[in-house]
DNA sequence: CTGTTAGCGCCTTCAT
DNA sequence: ATGAAGGCGCTAACAG
């Protein structure tokens, strides 16, 4: 990096002004007194100049940064955008700004560097708080006040916002049982996460309560994508006797389910029922049946949460659990025998 | 705030290592020499400990942050959350990582305010280099190296990545002229924006062009929003005589013309045909026809723009223009006399 | 190979 | 009402 310009700062601003530099802060903070006289020749000057704080600073100086931090492993996802809306709503109104960190994608998974990289952000006081999605990172004593969205089964420490996962995805299988069908496939999330956890057993409960036994070729490790969708889709309508409902562990994997039918002559619904989950905005067009987690809330509320511990270092309650709800759409036909 | 938990800093690895500060340093960002064994042992401190660097201050030192910087009005706008993947694309392809940093929404427009944490930005060095969306920052001698996605009419200089808009809209109305629309509806966009203006200017032409006169109470200024399509939508089509076609100057306000048709009793494309500029993701859904402006491609190129300037302080074109392509969609017809 | 030291730009006492 | 001076945590010379 060649630029080698250096920037305004505050000494320039001072010497310009010809008052101290504490003057000068105080000015731009409007704390302290100072002279009606002195605050308006500083204050030109600073426009002069073209004068700004230099953020970095002025954070490690200074408890406060009206900053809150989201990290993120995916900005390109649909969850992700929809949980972005609802922290973004929760700003506005808390007149906070957001910092939104990413590492681009969930693929580039460096998991060592990413970790560390969190912890950074954690650590350093750029954000007063931080809500983590989809928490992969160990326990670490955080600095700021830390929410997580979903939670980490290894580490399910600390105060976080999950929807009632095990509760939606029983009505889910019970809507697709009151179909009529008995050949459900599922395509699992990740399993490191409390999410994935309680979908699954909740699946399997579902068929335990209603004493039908479970198929293990049609319980399929997956994750929370696209590809996986696509991938797991597939394996599961290429058997010989596929099955004639199918629960994507989340939206993004039921599009990908779309797209192995599609691509495999299955008709939605005519051939297959399938099932998603969160609710993603696009599932309304695509007609697809889903359990509704209410992302935007879950972004909405962790960020509520997270103001409070930013204010009282009390976490009221630990855990906020939002209701999912069933959302019936087209993608699920009754199956007659 | 309370907390005064205080976070172990590379003194602390330090004095437990029994080294000093900079060997710590360089074990952390792995550069000079360091022997096998005073790294292993440093590596372990630093993991007993759970330190982690504080960003602030290392951007504070460090001329490099590998951090680039996107500045937007409303991470919830399509608009914004296209081109962010296309920022991300590119991001990971050059191993940066990537802040996005908002205000949450573009109606807080407290414009004095944001202006200064938007200069603040860029004149920290917690990013390499910046990316503007929507710029409406006065000029200021940036210190980081930035690009921005459309430009300010008013301080038009810098780098910017910015679609044919004119010829886009063009092509737009060609195509209504087509299908033999004369009474056509238009509702801009932000007139501060080079965007904006060269869609009016686009819209204005074709008709003068064609030999067309253009009728005043058709041509309604709006915003790049939902709310401003819908309010301008009902006034079009209240008129005595109602356009029979509308562009609008993006898909947002044309989702609001769709409602506004939507509670009139106006069918699309019956009664109405729309044409849009963008080509978000759902206008796919909504069968829209519009002008296809690349926006994840636009991200995408100012990303690989700006990274050139942080490398070169070199800017080899210093307005990229994407070109548009009209998307031919279900929401217009041929309208017979 | 490793330690010491001087700032980076700012805010905050503490004097004046 | 204002100025001077001491760090915040870190990196980058410069010495050993």
């Amino acid at each position: 990096m060649a630029r080698t310009r250096r920037s305004v700062t505050i000494i320039d601003v001072a010497k310009a002004a010809g008052v101290g530099v504490s003057t000068v802060s105080r000015v731009i903070n409007n704390k302290g007194y100072v002279s009606e006289e002195t605050h308006q020749r500083v204050s030109e000057v600073i426009d002069d100049l073209g004068y700004a704080q230099n953020l970095a600073a002025r954070s490690m100086r200074s408890q406060q940064t009206n900053l809150i931090g989201l990290i993120m492993p995916d900005v390109t996802d649909p969850f992700c955008i929809e949980l972005m809306r609802g922290v973004s709503r929760a700003i506005i109104e808390l007149d906070y700004d957001l910092i939104i960190y990413t590492n681009g994608d969930i693929r580039r998974n460096d998991s060592n560097t990413r970790m560390q990289q969190y912890v950074s952000i954690l650590n350093s006081s750029v954000a007063d708080g931080v809500i983590i999605v989809i928490p992969l990172a160990d326990d670490f004593p955080p600095v700021s006040p830390v929410v997580s969205i979903d939670l980490n089964i290894n580490h399910p420490s600390g105060p976080a916002v999950i929807a009632t996962n095990y509760q939606g995805v029983r009505e889910a299988i019970d809507h697709l049982f009151e179909l009529g069908h008995r050949r459900i496939g599922y395509i699992g999330g990740r399993m490191e996460l409390m999410s994935g956890v309680q979908r699954q057993k909740a699946f399997e409960d579902a068929f335990k309560e209603a004493g039908l036994p479970l198929d293990d070729r049609l319980m399929l490790p997956g994750e929370f994508t696209f590809s996986a969708g696509y991938q797991r889709g597939l394996e599961l309508l290429s058997l010989d006797e596929p099955p004639t409902a199918i629960f994507a562990s989340n939206d993004q994997a039921a599009k990908g389910v779309y797209q192995a039918a599609s691509e495999l002559g299955f008709r939605i619904p005519d051939d297959l029922s399938v099932v998603g989950f969160d609710n993603i905005p696009e599932a309304a067009y695509m007609g697809l049946t889903t359990v509704d987690q209410h992302v935007e809330q879950m972004g909405y509320m962790g960020t509520k949460m997270l103001y409070r511990l930013i204010q009282e270092d009390d976490p009221e309650e630990d855990i906020y659990q939002i209701e999912t709800t069933l959302v019936v759409r087209g993608s699920c036909q009754p199956f007659d025998h």
